[in-house]
RNA sequence: GCACCGUUCGUCUAGCCAGGUCAGGACGCCAGGUUUUCAUCCUGGUAACACGGGUUCAAAUCCCGUACGGUGUACCA
């Protein structure tokens, strides 16, 4: 390893929302970071126009903020560095693509997109591949098969050209990747990627070795997806004479199910999902939900994101960010594409939820029972919170697990009707009734010992009278401890519900 | 097609570099326990070294091949 200061950055594209893959990625270069005492750029690699989305670039910022992954500099927080965003950068590229072209690194190309795909399509009726390489740039309209006055024709009239990068002939690269150790090409294989667009913008491959090396980046940690294009980017940093950067390439995250790299269509699909934030599609005003509108704490997102591909060595997996920092290692993480799981996810969420307190989670559910129409005091709320956490995992999930606590039944669940409401339920309620109208501390002990007691003297089943009595004040077999219920809704509507369920259910013949 | 990368329970993974473990943990699933109910919780169980060769006393671990999967192959990033 380089002994450079730790300089690392994520660059996204502005084409759309982040894919959770992106936010990982953009997680471990945190990670890696801050656990050196380096610093975390975001750049915006915004060299293709055409694909610009409005914001997109926004929506970028607000999910690290939401994740609470934080830049040292970038378009956010500035730096001395900048610009950060690429298409403010445009005019220092063209400098380095002509230092690539008199070094006799790269070379004029003049032929159409179109020429080209005509190229491809023909090259695939033989069932061969075209590639700009070596061997095929000889036959085609390029500064290095045209003579220098034909090559000065087309420059007069005003012919669009691009620079191609002129990939040396059987050559073995050698590389090395923090994760896969050492990785091996022949620039044979390789073609002569197009450096400097006919539009006057460099392509991804000049712009970000060029930024790279001009923002002093010491690793540059990215997608898989880019391997392929390491040796083309060694090449580059060799022709300008710049050191590299170390590089480590993640594995993608793939699909729960089948096969391939995960995708929006699978969160749709399978029903949750792959963006941190909703987003809706400027031109189709099509939504996409995201994790923090499904109910999901930042912290449990981003546990989950950092143990997806990456593990401490141990059996640790619960991590809040600042213990994710102290355990990561570049190393640790794993070279295989990791299945995203969505049964995972919410269990980590269920675990950063138990361990809130009952007030913090009375704030979140709050804005909940509001919409519910109910009004209730924020004490009564996290005396509930305190009964009900454990058995969810969203705050949301609060409400199926609590709403018999504001709302007095007024259905039975026929199922537990028909098994629990028994010839002399009618007649133990009522005695229960009476016993409780006439307990003045209401408090839930108290109350277990009054009927418990009851019920022992009288030789009844606490099975039988405990579900009658459930069923009349929930309205189902649910919910946490039965004289907690009680206590908290009070004697009066204890007494209702009673009544209510006395006067719906009635006396049951014996059949 | 070609190039590169990868492959341990259904899933996330430990173990591999420095060969010797009943191949460990977690999610899920199943069973039992706790409880007046449901859920939680606790206990237990389920289940994997892709395949074939080699090297070796001994291979998940080292080597080779095959299969399968992924990515790339754009004037996209």
């Amino acid at each position: 390893m380089n002994t450079r200061k730790v300089r690392v950055r994520f660059a996204p594209s502005p084409t759309g929302p982040l894919h959770i893959g992106g936010v990982r990625t953009a997680l471990y270069n945190f990670l890696f970071a801050r656990k050196h005492g380096g610093k975390f750029i975001l750049r915006i690699e915004d060299t293709d126009q055409t694909r610009f989305v409005p914001g997109a670039e926004e929506y970028i910022i607000e999910s690290f903020k939401w994740c609470g992954i934080q830049f040292d500099e970038g378009v956010t927080t500035g730096g001395p560095y900048g610009p950060y965003r690429q298409s403010e950068r445009k005019a220092m590229y063209r400098k380095y693509a002509e230092m690539l072209l008199e070094s006799g690194n790269a070379y004029y190309a003049f032929d159409t997109s179109e020429e080209l795909s005509e190229l491809r399509k023909l090259f695939e009726k033989k069932k061969k591949t075209f590639t700009y390489n070596a061997f095929e740039r000889k036959q085609l309209k390029n500064s290095l098969a045209l003579s220098k006055q034909e090559v000065d024709e087309l420059f007069e009239k005003k012919t669009p050209y691009v620079i191609r990068f002129k990939m040396p002939e059987n050559e073995i690269i050698i590389m090395n990747d923090l994760i896969r150790e050492k990785v091996e090409v022949n620039t044979s294989t390789l073609d002569d990627k197009i450096l400097f667009k006919s539009d006057g913008m460099p392509t991804y491959h000049l712009a970000n070795v060029v930024d790279d090396h001009l923002m002093e980046i010491s690793h540059v940690i990215r997608g898989e997806e880019w391997l392929p294009s390491l040796p083309l980017h060694v090449l580059l940093y060799k022709a300008f004479g710049w050191d590299t950067p170390e590089f480590a390439h993640l594995p993608l995250l793939l699909k729960p199910d089948g096969n391939g790299k995960l995708s929006k269509r699978d969160g749709d699909r399978l029903g949750f999902p792959v963006f941190p934030l909703q987003w809706k599609d400027p031109k189709t005003g099509e939504i996409s939900t995201g994790y923090r509108e499904d109910g999901y704490f930042p912290e449990a997102f981003v546990n989950m994101l950092a143990l997806l591909g990456w593990n401490p060595g141990d059996e640790r997996e619960l991590f809040i960010m600042e213990e994710l920092i102290e355990a990561f290692s570049i190393e640790r993480v794993g070279k295989s594409g990791s299945r995203f799981d969505p049964e995972k996810a919410k269990w980590f969420n269920h675990q950063y939820l138990i361990r809130k307190s009952d007030e913090e989670l009375a704030d979140l559910f709050s804005p909940i029972l509001k919409e519910k129409g109910i009004e209730t005091s924020i004490e009564t709320i996290i005396r509930i919170i305190s009964l009900v956490k454990e058995r969810v995992a969203f705050v949301h999930e609060l409400w199926d697990q609590s709403y018999f606590f504001f709302i007095r039944p007024e259905d039975y669940d026929p199922k537990t009707v028909k098994k629990r409401w028994k010839t002399d339920s009618y007649e133990h309620i009522s005695r229960i009734k009476e016993l409780l109208a006439d307990i003045d501390d209401f408090s839930s002990e108290n109350i277990e010992k009054i009927v418990k007691a009851w019920i022992e003297e009288n030789e009844l089943g606490m099975g039988a009278v405990m579900n009658a009595l459930r069923l009349v004040i929930v309205g189902a077999l649910k919910g946490p401890h039965l004289f907690s219920i009680i206590e908290l809704i009070g004697k009066n509507e204890t007494l209702a519900r009673i009544e209510n369920g006395l006067k719906v259910l009635g006396k049951k013949e014996t059949g």
